[in-house]
DNA sequence: TCCCAATGTTGACACTGTCTATATTGGCGG
DNA sequence: CCGCCAATATAGACAGTGTCAACATTGGGA
């Protein structure tokens, strides 16, 4: 901070703050190198050392955004009573996410950050996110909560479940399709009919 | 086509193809009003009696991608038997044709045009895709395939899970999440948790 | 202390969307 | 059949963007 002076000290961290706060003011769109810059005090082209491209300081950017998200995750996890309540919690919590933080959670399904795999931060901020929800199945699943299949494809379709569902309520598109009531009251009703899905047969 | 004068004759379809066709071509970043202009053998300005802003362009072009998604939903409800396989051939046609054009899929949800208020031709070819998925709900249950709760609710359930498993598989996130086999299997198995959440209690 | 490698700056280029002023022309009333 | 007008397309300009190359600054180790 303050009186800065030709060399800024940690500029990348600068960076990626200014990138979040453009994100949180102008959804996405806002977010660019040279804006970024601009909100930082620092010269046009002084990014372009750390990101070198338009499309890498957004996956930055964005990978904060999946910590968060993460984050979120986790704690509604750990202050939860028995298995089935996290693994619901986690559900809620990534809606509850989207919804407080809406271009946050655009910037995760980016169509430019489509390809993970030239993001390696971004991809396993991402990972460590689902992670959190696989963890929860797995913990469900011992508590004979969860049918024992594959985790991972339990988890992925939580995941999708969750993320679908976020994505109907964050973009507005329940009243145009027919569904007038409470959005938390639809997450709770996506959700209970998730884990009908996942119930061990017959217990 | 061909030898065209000063005026074009319907200047609009012509930017629209071309602008699906740019998509196809180079993903949603590629779509622009001076290049389809470029395309399409006209001024860079043109475009600008039919589409004020690029926001407008673009979403004319992705309420086609939701034309087609309709039209393909509604193929594989029609040619299927009964209801219950019906609604399953939904589920599938959409992860199919997520799979098919991924770019015209990552189109549909686009950021810039999560507020579908500000797009009247973009809204109503959503929800003419998504009708067909509740009209299936509908009938399954009728069929006595589906609970008998509000057809709305349901839908948008049905709507997010194939929406979010699409996602998934289209950015190709399943093998970093832990998931080997093929896509299509984690689809049907998707599906087959779908279903059973969405059963009647106790037949 | 000196120097160099790391860090920022400056300027330029091509590209984009958007605006205003201008040119072209199809089709209508006379 | 003619002439004009409104619809349609063009031309030019401006601000903004990402990216590149050449240059300036400086902190910290030999």
């Amino acid at each position: 901070m303050a009186e800065r002076t030709y060399h800024h000290g940690n500029l990348r961290a600068a960076l990626i703050d200014a990138g979040l706060q453009l994100l949180e003011e102008g959804g996405i769109e806002a977010v660019g190198i040279r804006s970024a810059a601009r909100v930082t005090g620092v010269s046009h082209a002084a990014p372009a050392r750390y990101f070198p491209t338009a499309t890498s300081f957004l996956a930055a950017v964005a990978a904060v955004g999946y910590e968060r998200l993460a984050a979120a995750l986790a704690e509604a996890v750990n202050s939860a009573e028995d298995a089935l309540s996290a693994f619901r919690a986690a559900g809620l919590a990534y809606v509850a996410f989207a919804r407080r933080e809406p271009n946050t959670f655009r910037a995760l399904t980016h169509p430019s950050l489509a390809d993970k795999s030239q993001h390696p931060d971004l991809l396993s901020a991402s990972n460590r996110a689902f992670d959190v929800l696989r963890a929860a199945v797995v913990r469900a699943q011992a508590d004979g909560h969860v049918v024992s299949a594959a985790p991972a494809a339990l988890a992925l379709t939580a995941w999708s479940t969750v993320h679908g569902i976020s994505a109907l309520i964050v973009d507005d598109q329940l009243a145009a399709k027919g569904y007038a009531d409470d959005p938390d009251d639809l997450a709770e009703e996506v959700l209970a009919t998730l884990f009908l899905g996942l119930r061990p047969t017959e217990g």
